[in-house]
DNA sequence: GTGCAAGATGAACGGCCGTTCAGGAAAGAT
DNA sequence: ATCTTTCCTGAACGGCCGTTCATCTTGCAC
């Protein structure tokens, strides 16, 4: 997807190089995803069997072989944020579409270490520009649909999106995920009538009825 | 608070031992709430101007003091629920002061580990059963009340509260922090009225489709 | 088939960090 | 003042983990 078969700069020069490097990514993508960015190196490396020192002739160090495996990510959400975008231009339903974005980011957090790294890089990092920005466009025509069809609080933006399943949850049962889910999605919907506060204390006098 | 002036069990029997344990709790407090759990046992020993040994005197492993640490704010938690429940069984208004809540929650948590640390082992660990027994109670109360006032969705639970709280944004700017309350806030409240079947509870359901 | 550069190997290194312990200091009882 | 026991000290230990490098292997061009 990023590298097709067309040798770049840092290509590997030989067939059992390249082979190695996929195999090198798929443990690093499958180790990360049970046992988090924690896990050692040798782990990868056994994973993919291979030894330790050609982790290190395709990936400088530890940090560059996670940001690729966090870079895969952020390219899956880019896709599944651009195909519901475009569901949305098709007359899907916006609030449908992005509640059930943010459910499968969930999931996918919920069991997939890597994925949480790469949600909480999103509006944060430069990290991967290219990523990001495709996330961003797309969410940003997702929601201007839904604040067209009065289906969204009208102050929602992007980084609210990112805001939420950043801190979505991790490590816990799906049914604590759904129901955090159940939770916040009213959030994001029209409110009752208030306007949005300022602070928390101006949130709390806010609800007076 | 926990100890007195009464020597309990294992309570030091000379005065400097004494001494030195309150300063290393002080200690491991501050060092929790600036760098986490992950702070060294040499930072926490230097910042209470003691030996590390002394550390071992006191607590029999690293998790023995950071769990001290947790059990304080989990303690402080407590009596900060408490006081709203009564502040609501005095006349307050129970959304108001279960938004005012959480904001406390999420400030603390923002500047101070350890209270993340706290969060998270609410409704889940049975490490310290009775900070988390005064907590529950008083939230009980709490949420009992706002649902008689018809101000909570019918089926909050403090399990809910503390799902949310447990997953609050930690390390982020106070604008942020402020914005995820704004954003979860109203899944706490009532909905707008609107029998299941509407767009929202449409969007929920498209979770697991 | 031969040669050589690209690649792979894995033991070893070094830093970090929780933990221990033998030796020294001092509080408190007498 | 003396003695006993609690307590403190801090260098040292050991495991973990990311990283390196001298050595060996192997793909591949000729």
């Amino acid at each position: 997807m990023t590298e097709g078969g067309a040798l770049g700069q840092g290509m590997p020069r030989r067939a059992d190089a390249a082979r190695n490097r996929a195999r090198i990514l798929e443990a690093a993508r499958e180790q990360v995803r049970l046992h988090g960015p924690e896990v050692g190196m040798d782990a990868i490396a056994a994973a993919a069997g291979v030894a330790v020192g050609t982790l290190y002739r395709h990936f400088p160090a530890k940090g560059d072989l996670v940001g690729a495996v966090v870079r895969e990510f952020l390219e899956a959400v880019a896709a599944d944020v651009e195909s519901a975008a475009n569901r949305v231009d098709n007359g899907a339903s916006p609030a449908a579409e992005l509640i059930a974005l943010i459910g499968r980011a969930i999931d996918r957090g919920a069991s997939n270490h890597a994925s949480k790294l790469a949600a909480q890089q999103l509006g944060v990092s430069t990290a991967h520009p290219e990523a990001e920005r495709r996330s961003t466009e797309s969410l940003t025509r997702l929601i201007h649909a839904g604040r067209l069809a009065n289906q969204f609080r009208m102050d929602l933006v992007v980084a609210d999106v990112y805001l939420l399943v950043a801190n979505a949850p991790v490590d816990m049962p799906a049914k604590d995920r759904t129901r955090w889910l159940e939770l916040v999605a009213p959030g994001l919907l029209v409110p009752p009538s208030d306007p949005p506060g300022g602070s928390e204390a101006d949130g709390a006098r806010g609800l007076r009825s």
